[in-house]
RNA sequence: GGCAGGUUGUCCGAGCGGCCAAUGGAAACGGACUGUAAAUCCGUCGCGAAAGCUACGCAGGUUCGAAUCCUGCACCUGCCA
């Protein structure tokens, strides 16, 4: 490796805020960095915002740097401050569950074997046995609360109140890298930029108590060109658990990001080099229509999430259902295969009839309730095998009926869904 | 503990006895244009085929009639102790 790790992260985009960065560079080019990144266990799985922050950790494994990643089992409990207000409390049990099912997400993205193998912590293993008079002593005494009710997350919510609680969030998660920085070495720690400060109460903790020097960086908010953020659209967050979100419906998202965002995201999610990503943007730019950009992106990061052999048949299905073939010409399996991506219901006839188009929209999700599938028909967004549905008492017959017994409904332009009549 | 103000649909936010399923904005959804893009324009946006039903923090009450008035409760904010 011939240029700093660092270089690639800056060419990236990927580092919106960062301690001292001549100082990084020259603990990257001195040796292994042991650097950490922490998921607290929010939700039952991990998305886009995180999988950025696990890429990135790819990123300085695959150059030599060794991986410590945090599934805050402690941090959890308590509540990272949002602006938006003050969380639930989530049950112990759920969020030990959580926990699980992070780690679990985690690993196949990193290596645990060779010279820098990845290792797996827990902050819950650090503080459950901490005393709060410890705490208060070693850990509190270096936190001046001036500078605390200055930060950003806490301004904000001073008006409307913050507990006690999430106050003290940003302690813990220093704390965690002071016990990495002692145990282990970690020298540096990243994260989404809204933990910046967060990140910096760390370097500033190993300073204060332990005299030592630490490293941070902070990966921007990925958001929509308009500036909003991302996952707020089509049913929330980008899920990286299949079972939350179908590997259909990732690739469907990264398939259809705006052109001003490809190559951005490209850089951030992909390991697309500095050229193929330039090569990448001008063809979105001279010949947009071809969505290249677009579809690398979909392919490269389906495939990293969901595998090789997921991607393939998504893109067969992809194909299939966008081609504007006719339906009717497909062959069983590939049409089968493609409403099993798109997702599939099984109906039964009733007295030997097909129920109707509204019951049979509601059925496959395709809308909220019997009134707005009326609606979206009367609006001419209801199309059976691809053609679109004028009558809302229409009733499917046999001869509607495509190889395999399927019918395709869509919604829209792209929402698919396929039924099987039994 | 006292006083004052607040709690409205996914979110923000009007309404302050009937004309309110509730103004407006945002989000979302559909259509047109295009490229499964963005922007723009048009339309839709509680449930129900309809009658009607359910909704304005919760529970009661006044009234022919309440989101709007009264009582109690819960939570939030501010001021005082």
């Amino acid at each position: 490796m011939v240029t700093n790790v660092l270089d690639e992260l800056e060419w990236r985009g990927l580092i919106a805020h960062s301690t001292d960065l001549d100082a990084l560079r020259e603990a990257f080019a001195a040796g292994p960095v042991k650097f950490y990144v922490g998921f607290d266990p929010t939700a039952p799985s991990l998305h886009m915002g995180n999988l950025v922050q696990i890429v990135t950790a790819m990123r300085l494994q695959r150059t030599g740097h060794v991986p410590y990643l945090l599934v805050g089992g402690s941090t959890g409990m308590i509540g990272d401050p949002t602006e938006r207000g003050e969380r639930t409390l989530n049950p112990v049990e759920t969020v030990h569950e959580w926990v699980a099912r992070i780690r679990a997400q985690i690993e196949p993205f990193l290596s645990f074997e060779g010279d820098n193998a990845a290792t797996m912590v827990n902050n819950y293993d650090w503080t459950v046995n901490l005393s709060t008079i410890d705490f208060l002593r070693d850990i509190g005494k270096h936190f001046p609360v001036n500078r605390m009710l200055a930060r950003d997350v806490v301004r904000s919510r001073l008006e409307d109140g913050i507990s006690y609680t999430e106050f003290s969030y940003i302690l813990l998660q220093s704390l965690d890298f002071r016990q990495l920085y002692l145990d282990h070495d970690v020298t540096l720690q990243f994260g989404g930029s809204d933990q910046w400060g967060n990140l910096t109460g760390g370097v500033e903790l190993i300073r204060r108590a332990e005299g030592g020097h630490a490293h941070a960086f902070a990966t921007p908010l990925i958001t929509k060109a308009d500036g909003t953020k991302y996952g707020k659209t089509a049913g929330g967050a980008l899920w990286l658990d299949p079972e939350m979100m179908s590997p259909y419906a990732f690739y469907q998202f990264w398939l259809n990001v705006e052109d001003e965002k490809v190559a951005e995201l490209l850089r951030i999610f992909t390991f697309k080099t500095i050229d193929e990503v330039a090569e990448l943007e001008q063809l979105t730019s001279e010949k947009p229509f071809l969505r290249a950009g677009q579809r690398v992106l979909a392919e490269e990061v389906t495939t990293l999430v969901h595998g090789h052999a997921a991607t393939e048949s998504i893109k067969a299905a992809s194909a299939a259902l966008f081609g504007g073939g006719d339906l009717r010409s497909l062959d069983p399996d590939t049409l089968g295969a493609a409403m099993t991506e798109a997702g599939a219901t099984e109906v039964a006839r009733i007295d030997d009839q097909i129920p109707g188009i509204v019951d049979l929209l509601l059925t496959a999700g395709l809308a909220e309730s019997r009134g707005a599938a009326r609606r979206t028909i009367a609006e001419g967004g209801v199309y059976l095998n691809n053609e679109r549905v004028t009558d809302p008492e229409l009733t499917p017959t046999t001869s509607d009926l495509l190889p395999g017994g399927w019918l395709v409904l869509r919604r829209g332009k792209k929402r698919f869904a396929g039924i099987r009549v039994q």
